[in-house]
DNA sequence: TAGATTGTTAATCGATTAACAATC
DNA sequence: TAGATTGTTAATCGATTAACAATC
């Protein structure tokens, strides 16, 4: 059962990661320029028919297929192409669950100056930090999370910065108040309903792989 | 061509992935449990036929599988038996290259309290950072990273925390000081010779995954 | 012994690569 | 037009799942 946007359904996890890496290729790219897909390939250390691969799951804004036979991709088309994909041409708010200091690493990463993604909110659960200042941003209550999400814009994505102990609590707060995808720092699965996506970042767990493959290369 | 170790050659990325994840699983556990591979999977949401596979590329440290038929697999046994794959049963020394807010939120995680990884030094090239304490810690001016790697213990593992901009020079200088294995927290690929090993934590790149699986499961 | 569950082999599925016709 | 490079189909490769004999 096709979309009725111009996307092949069931795109793969491996796909969309790699189009995140696309964009990274391109952005220090001029927007005039055409790239073909075997100068891509050779910068990312990719093969060129995997990229073309990938780009041919998805049609462009206007007519078809990104690139340009014979000349390659405009930088531009292609890049602005892949945020639409992602849905990173408009921007998106977040909110950050834990004011600690990964919370406040993350709310002064410079990534977060651009457009697509804007932190509009930030709570903790300590009576000490609420109240505070943290890059411009008056940290909020727990308690406070229904009735912001009732009166506030739109949150689209919540940042999961607390303690291990309290993440699962968290994350049914935030489920219950209504928020649908959840980026959670915590070493733990989060368990939600099906109509929740969560994503991981597990710190603990990369340094366990990258200290397998440290060995094997040596 | 075999390792010597009981351990079958070409190990895929995925399969070490999922290993930090059994991790995971069985640190709540009962040492002395047994646990079965379908439990595992109930638990972990995958199969169970995945996981005995996985587990059957390595060998336990006395004799063959980790497993005992008709029982399960000893969460004990289990659990160090994956440690010692990893490499973590055993401490890894690590220095953090930027003393920034990610740098400092890293060098306090909860995690690293644990033995299997030990943050020995922290650098920063901001001079009034230089000398000040951070976690009991002294920061160390970069230009001290030849001095400290000849001098000190063996660094296993460099953490990268520095602005894109300086990443890869950073790299550079890691690199050359001898560092196999890098960390990178920059957004950026870091290039390298073939002998080092990095890992990536990209986490406006996580975002932008997650972003468009937030609008597939509507 | 009967029941349970591993370790492993064979079957299936999905993802990557190769090749090439379409076309700029 | 000739040369280049895409988009796509077919071939290959690798990873997951299913099935079951081995064995606790």
């Amino acid at each position: 059962m096709s979309q009725g946007n111009g996307t092949k359904d069931k795109i793969s996890p491996r796909v969309i990661e790699r189009l995140t890496k696309y964009l990274r290729c391109l952005e220090s790219m001029s927007p005039d320029d055409y790239i073909s897909s075997e100068e891509m390939a050779e910068r990312m250390g990719l093969t060129a028919a995997q990229i073309r691969k990938d780009l041919s799951n998805f049609i462009s804004e206007f007519g078809e297929g990104f690139g340009v036979r014979g000349k390659g991709y405009q930088v531009r088309i292609l890049y602005s192409g892949i945020e639409r994909i992602l849905g990173v041409h408009k921007t998106n708010n977040i909110i950050i669950i834990g004011a600690g200091r990964l919370g406040s690493a993350l709310l002064s990463e410079p990534e977060f100056t651009k457009e697509s993604f804007n932190v509009i909110g930030i709570f903790d659960s300590a009576e000490h930090k609420v109240g505070r200042e943290m890059s411009g941003l008056k940290i909020r209550n727990i308690s406070e999370l229904d009735y912001f999400l009732e009166t506030k814009d739109r949150v689209d994505i919540a940042i999961l910065t607390v303690p291990k102990a309290v993440a699962q609590e968290m994350a049914d707060k935030l489920v219950s108040a209504g928020v649908k995808s959840l980026l959670n720092f915590a070493p733990l699965k989060i368990k939600v309903p099906e109509n929740v996506v969560v994503a991981n970042i597990d710190l603990y767990a990369k340094l366990q792989e990258l200290n397998y493959w440290k060995e094997k290369v040596l």
